[in-house]
RNA sequence: GGCGCGUUAGUCUAGUGGUCAGGACGCCGCCCUCUCAAGGCGGAAUCACGGGUUCGAGUCCCGUACGCGCUACCA
């Protein structure tokens, strides 16, 4: 099996070519196949110029990995279709020669105009034919001119089709076709054609890509047989929508793959997560899945069809359930980016301590770009919580409790276990309640009402800030 | 407009002629609890519509509606 993704070079890996080629990737190692990387960047207006590293960063994160394209090489390099020019020539003079093409020296402006007088007059635009059957002198004619010719492939009725791997049996009718351009005037061939020369060539057995290319089939179709090539296996997937159910657009949300990064997206839950949309394992309820495990289920019977809109809210649940399966350590280093990021660690960290803190935020966070908010307290000193501490304990001697707190917590063992002992026969000791006592001495280490668990958090904080801390109260109150 | 594809709760989906239409996200409620989370339990919510075929249709056929795509010398 031979599986090729085609993206255009555009500096940035999009969410559907991640999907697409994942995809193609868990087939491939399924088949023991050939995963293979194509840059379709014959739109040269379009292209910036080898943009292929985001592309190629984007779909790393998530693990994918090819074995021939421009940057591995391979046996049928180049992997570029801008590098294959020649090839693309020289198949449609061969389409030339054996009459399966022409020359159509129609400016754009005459197609424009003629495709207006069809659409005024209520035909389907699509190409008179004008220049099908054009005599030799006429040709000369017209070259001698200057003008430069298109190829177009001479379209001939009746009903193609072929069977898609997830749709299957689809078929039109090529009698409402007009012969469409291979080769464009400045010498570059269009997508459909060099498409199917760099298919055949590189010997892709199926073609994978997104539903909007189902009609782009039937011209391919056409291209195979004029040229006598056997057709590969084709499989469309559904399109992603935004929420709105409009395409998948910058607009309205992340488009690329490195955004999700950046937002801090773990890339066991984007491919997860993208593997789902579009695709199920059938009866099962469980939800998360290892690319390894993908790779075992997949298959294309079992994508769905339809459009599918990508729900950042179940992303979302998905990330959290994985932020909280992977180990604390592991975390500890995916989230140190982030702390930095924010200004909370500037220097070197003492890794066993950040892992401990870690396992307090672990159950906190959707994305790993939470923890700055959910971490600062071990970092910051919060702004001391005096009013709500005044409130919380009024009616009895605020400056006594927090003292006694204090001289607690400055001879207990330095562990949570036993901060939560010494603690608790405080609190019996001094007859509070335990919402009142608790909810006094989270205010006082973390500044504020909602923190993660108070004994173990105080432990992180330490003994030296937490004394201080209470230190700064006592003498506020 | 033409052609192509699609349509199970708000969302992702299971279902391949006979099920109380299953699961998950989200939402609501309860429990747990030092707060917040996490977790547990429970709840509301779905086969686009109309015709067929059949003893029986979410499942098969036709039509309609709606959505998406293509209709380029874009990919």
């Amino acid at each position: 099996m031979r599986v090729r993704i085609a993206p255009s070079p555009t500096g940035d890996a999009h969410v559907g070519t991640g999907r697409t080629a994942l995809y193609d990737y868990l087939f491939v190692r399924q088949t023991g196949g050939t995963f293979i990387m194509r840059i379709d960047d014959t739109d040269l207006a379009r292209n910036t110029a080898h943009a292929e590293a985001g592309v190629y960063q984007g779909l790393h994160w998530l693990g994918l990995d090819w074995t021939e394209g421009p940057d591995k090489g391979g046996p049928h390099a180049p992997y570029r279709q801008s590098e294959r020019l020649p090839l693309y020539h020289r198949y449609a003079e061969q389409l030339l020669t054996t009459g399966h093409a022409y020359h159509c020296f129609c400016t754009a402006e005459e197609l424009e105009a003629e495709r207006a007088l069809q659409t005024a007059s209520k035909e389907d635009p699509r190409y008179s034919g004008k220049c099908r059957d054009l005599s030799a002198s006429a040709k000369e004619a017209l070259t001698a001119s200057g003008k430069i010719p298109t190829v177009r492939l001479r379209v001939k009725g009746g009903v193609i089709g072929f069977n898609d791997l997830v749709r299957g049996r689809i078929e039109t009718d090529t009698s409402l076709m007009g012969d469409f351009i291979i080769v464009k005037s400045n010498g570059i061939p269009v997508y459909n054609y060099a498409t199917v020369v760099d298919d055949y060539l590189m010997e892709i057995t199926h073609v994978t890509r997104a539903a909007e290319h189902i009609v782009n089939t039937f011209p391919q179709l056409l291209i195979y047989d004029s040229l006598g090539w056997p057709t590969p296996h084709f499989a469309h997937f559904s399109t992603m929508l935004n929420e709105d159910k409009s395409k998948l657009s910058k607009r309205k949300g992340a488009t690329y793959i490195g955004q999700y990064a950046e937002m801090g997206y773990l890339p066991e839950a984007m491919v997860n997560f993208l593997a789902f949309l579009g695709w199920s394992p059938g009866q099962s309820d469980e939800e998360m899945y290892t690319l390894d495990e993908l790779v075992e289920k997949f298959s294309f019977a079992r994508c769905t069809p339809s459009n599918a809109i990508f729900d950042v809210k179940k992303l979302d649940w998905l990330n959290a359930k994985w932020i909280r399966r992977l180990a604390p350590a592991d975390l500890a280093v995916r989230v140190l980016p982030f702390l930095r990021k924010a200004g909370l660690v500037e220097n070197e960290v003492d890794l066993g301590w950040l892992t401990r803190m870690t396992t307090l935020i672990q159950e906190r966070m959707v994305r790993l770009d939470d923890a700055p908010t959910v971490a600062s307290i071990f970092f910051r000193e919060p702004t001391p919580a005096v009013e709500e501490i005044r409130a919380m304990l009024a009616g009895v001697d605020g400056k006594a409790i927090l003292a006694a707190v204090a001289t607690t917590l400055a001879s207990v063992t330095w562990a949570e276990a036993d901060i939560e002992t010494a603690l608790r026969k405080l609190q019996a000791d001094l007859g509070l309640s335990t919402k009142i006592f608790f909810m006094t001495l989270r205010l006082a280490a973390t500044g504020s009402k909602v923190s993660p668990p108070l004994f173990a958090s105080i432990e992180v904080i330490g003994r030296e800030r937490m004394l201080k801390r209470l230190a700064g109260l006592i003498s506020a109150t």
